[in-house]
DNA sequence: TGTTTTCTGCCAATAATTAGCATGTGGGAA
DNA sequence: TTCCCACATGCTAATTATTGGCAGAAAACA
């Protein structure tokens, strides 16, 4: 599994495995407190490494939402976050949505070696759009 | 122009008219830099009140790439950047290419009332990935 | 102009992330 | 299997980025 150029120790296995098996996204502080339980003496600054080397391994790919801390989850290279501005929640489209945004991309990128694609939409999810018509701002 | 609900004061004019002037896009703190000269007395914290002001009546967009702090733009709802792991340039894509991506999103988004569409993109721009081959990581 | 609302400067606080250093350990070589 | 070394970890502290509180100043609108 990390012999992919990672070495593998417990806290790093703990980390991956909480990704993998959850399959949503965290904050670094929110996948420390779910390993902490299993590795009490952890760090936060060790998830922050662990996560940086995942990352960099090609495990493990990294978000920015518009507010909030860097989000990290496993894998997917191509990466549609929908962001709700009326409620906050976060949305993921369905994974054919992504692979047409690549295929649109991917056409005319004047050369450019696309390894992962990340896509951020502010809007309105269906349920906010329906009631508080406007307003928005959460 | 800011009878958008905005009020306007001198720091806000600065402001605005570095970034609609460059047409690039900068940290907060690179537009303090750049309005310093005018306003000696600017304060850094007033330019980040002033560019959540302009980004909540929807005149300037904010990016966060994968590095860095936050970088603010004039303007525009679609929103490519290309970001090279290689030499850390960011490219912006023909605009033709944000628009056919907005169309795949928008034709299967559930639902989901797509206001801004920030699109971001990790690998090697033409140069990195003519020579270096593959190393990366800037 | 007068009034009200809202910015702004100033300063302090918080949040998120990174760095330094001594010790411990994974994993290939012997 | 055991040894060795590069690399990871715990711990602590530092740095960055961003936000908050408050009093005085200055927009907008009558």
């Amino acid at each position: 599994m990390q012999e992919r150029g990672v070495r593998v120790t417990p806290q790093r296995a703990h980390i991956w495995r909480v990704l993998v098996e959850s399959g949503e996204h965290f904050t670094a502080d929110e996948v420390w407190e779910r390993v902490k339980n299993a590795l009490p003496g952890l760090e936060l600054s060790t998830v922050y490494r662990s996560l940086e080397a995942l990352r960099t391994a090609g495990l493990v790919a990294e978000s920015r939402l518009p507010e909030g801390p860097r989000m990290f989850e496993a894998r997917p290279r191509i990466h549609p976050h929908l962001v709700c501005d009326g409620c906050g929640r976060i949305f993921h489209p369905d994974p054919e949505v992504g692979r047409r945004m690549f295929e649109a991309l991917d056409a005319d990128s004047g050369g450019f070696e696309v390894r992962e694609l990340h896509v951020m939409v502010r809007g309105l999810c269906a349920e906010c759009a329906g009631q508080g018509k406007d307003k928005a701002e959460s």
